[in-house]
DNA sequence: ATGGCGCGCGCAGCGCGA
């Protein structure tokens, strides 16, 4: 079995990347996130005629995040239970006894914003959400754009990113939380030597200088962390023509 | 040097992302 997780930045635009991407790399599930794409809209037919099914949560200009698969899904649900948000990031269904949840974590844009709090709020409700599905889901996958770089190992300048967004203690925080529910950094478990960034700013030509974040993750519940081979991020994407700024999270389970 | 680029929206230039 093979999840992956990519953030496109619009599927219309990067529909073509994701059709290749599919093609070349045929995961059982993968999770996209900023679909930016109003359901009616959805790209459905061209994804089927390559062999997925998709669902599909979004809206107009912002946000929205899908899971495409080979296989059926069943037990689908959108949002996080217990939150009332306006803003579509999460989508969840189960593939077998794998339940998949693919989620566009807020950005928060800068530390005193309003956005900032939605942002902790936000993860503090995921949290909760993820300790319940955990409990009732043993082989259970949250993948997506979580919008931390965990550690200053995956920042390429964490003196330069001090105090800003992303970074932030009260983030990084939230995040140790969710592994402390007793999730794996898929990424982490093989301990890769290179950074692994996993989004390069479009200006000042961040992505030849390798000055990106790793802020894309796959954390996986003990029995599916048990079962994970491997975890990578594949770069190729970034060098394509009008790339997303983030590149797509794989993880392979024996 | 706090911008830079790319997206949606909509037809100029702004809000937003990270």
């Amino acid at each position: 079995m093979k999840l992956a997780t990519w953030n496109v930045n619009s599927l219309k635009v990067r529909l073509p990347h994701v059709l290749a991407w599919l093609a070349q790399h045929q995961p059982d599930v993968f999770c996209l996130q900023e679909t930016k794409t109003e359901d009616k809209d959805f790209p459905a037919a061209a994804l089927e005629a390559a062999g997925y099914r998709a669902l599909f949560y979004g809206q107009k200009t912002y946000n929205g995040v899908a899971l495409l698969s080979r296989a059926e899904l069943n037990e689908r649900s959108d949002g996080i239970a217990g939150y009332a948000d306006e803003q579509k990031r999460v989508i969840a269904a189960t593939l077998g006894d794998v339940r998949v949840i693919c989620a566009y974590v807020p950005n928060g844009q800068a530390l005193d914003s309003d956005k900032y709090r939605y942002k902790l709020e936000w993860l503090h409700a995921f949290h909760v959400w993820l300790r319940s599905e955990l409990a009732r889901w043993p082989k259970l996958a949250v993948l997506g754009d979580y919008n931390i770089a965990p550690e200053d190992r995956d920042v390429h300048d964490p003196k330069q990113w001090e105090g800003q967004v992303l970074v932030s203690p009260a983030e990084r925080d939230a995040f140790r939380e969710l592994l402390h529910l007793g999730f794996r950094d898929a990424l982490r478990m093989f301990d890769p030597v290179e950074p692994n960034f996993t989004w390069w700013d479009y200006r000042a030509a961040a992505f030849r200088r390798n000055l990106g974040l790793r802020i894309d993750h796959i954390l996986l519940s003990p029995a599916l962390a048990q079962a994970c081979a491997a975890c990578y991020v594949d770069v190729a994407p970034r060098k394509l023509e009008r790339p997303s700024d983030h590149t797509p999270v794989v993880a392979e389970f024996s």
